[in-house]
DNA sequence: CACCAGGTTGACC
DNA sequence: GGTCAACATGGT
């Protein structure tokens, strides 16, 4: 049997799902705030958070870097871990405050991955995230839901291989990474449980509609 | 009641 | 180098 690439796989989901439109947000800001309040959390919980921080004024970064951490920790405590997502966000809007966002966001693709990384509580997922979906750079967004199906298709590896298998396999294009990323979550949860999979089987095999353009 | 959610960090081998 | 508990609320 004939395996599928990387863009079989891509057209199939895209088929299968229809396009996510990832990530909703109205300003790249936003983008970076639901990264950090996303991590391990519902996204539910993560736009009742954003609800919140809006109604109060602080989805910019100068208000937000200037805010009293006990509301902020008010405002996030529906994402969990609210006392550490609170301090980082504050601590990020700093950042952004200080530096500007347009200059921050202007830094060439590596330079702003390695910048988001030694902000604390941005890791791989979340720099990633904030590169693609907040500053518009190629860059593709591994995470808990990517590694699991990539198992299911028998191959393992670390983020930043997997991370280098995508990338070196698709062509560099923002929108694609995008909505990929995003398609791949909503099967994974649909389909791909932590226990059990039911659904990687649609993606092994290939057929000829997979070939048409994507 | 047990388990999971669009991870990251710091401590300890 | 790698592994692992801690972080914490909300939904099924």
């Amino acid at each position: 049997m004939t395996f599928k690439t990387l863009k079989q796989i891509y057209i199939t989901l895209l088929n299968e799902l229809g396009p996510q439109d990832w990530w909703p947000a109205e300003t790249p800001f936003e983008v970076v705030v639901g990264a950090i309040l996303t991590q391990q959390t519902k996204w539910t919980n993560v736009e009742q958070a954003i609800s919140n921080l809006k109604i109060h004024g602080l989805m910019e970064p100068e208000c937000l870097a200037e805010a009293d951490p006990g509301s902020v920790e008010d405002f996030v405590r529906c994402c969990g871990f609210y006392r550490q997502k609170a301090s980082r966000l504050v601590n990020i809007a700093k950042y952004f405050a200080d530096n500007g966002l347009e200059n921050v966001f202007s830094m060439p693709v590596g330079d702003l991955r390695s910048e988001m990384l030694s902000l604390n509580g941005v890791g791989n997922e979340t720099a990633d995230s904030i590169v693609l979906y907040a500053a518009n750079k190629p860059k593709f967004v591994i995470d808990a839901y990517t590694t699991r199906i990539m198992r299911c298709l028998g191959i393992e590896g670390d983020y930043i291989h997997l991370q280098e298998l995508f990338e070196g396999e698709l062509e560099e294009d923002v929108e694609l990474y995008k909505e990929y990323h995003a398609l791949i979550v909503e099967y994974a949860k649909r389909y791909c449980g932590k226990k059990r999979c039911d659904g990687c089987l649609l993606l092994t095999t290939a057929t000829e509609l997979d070939g048409q353009n994507g």
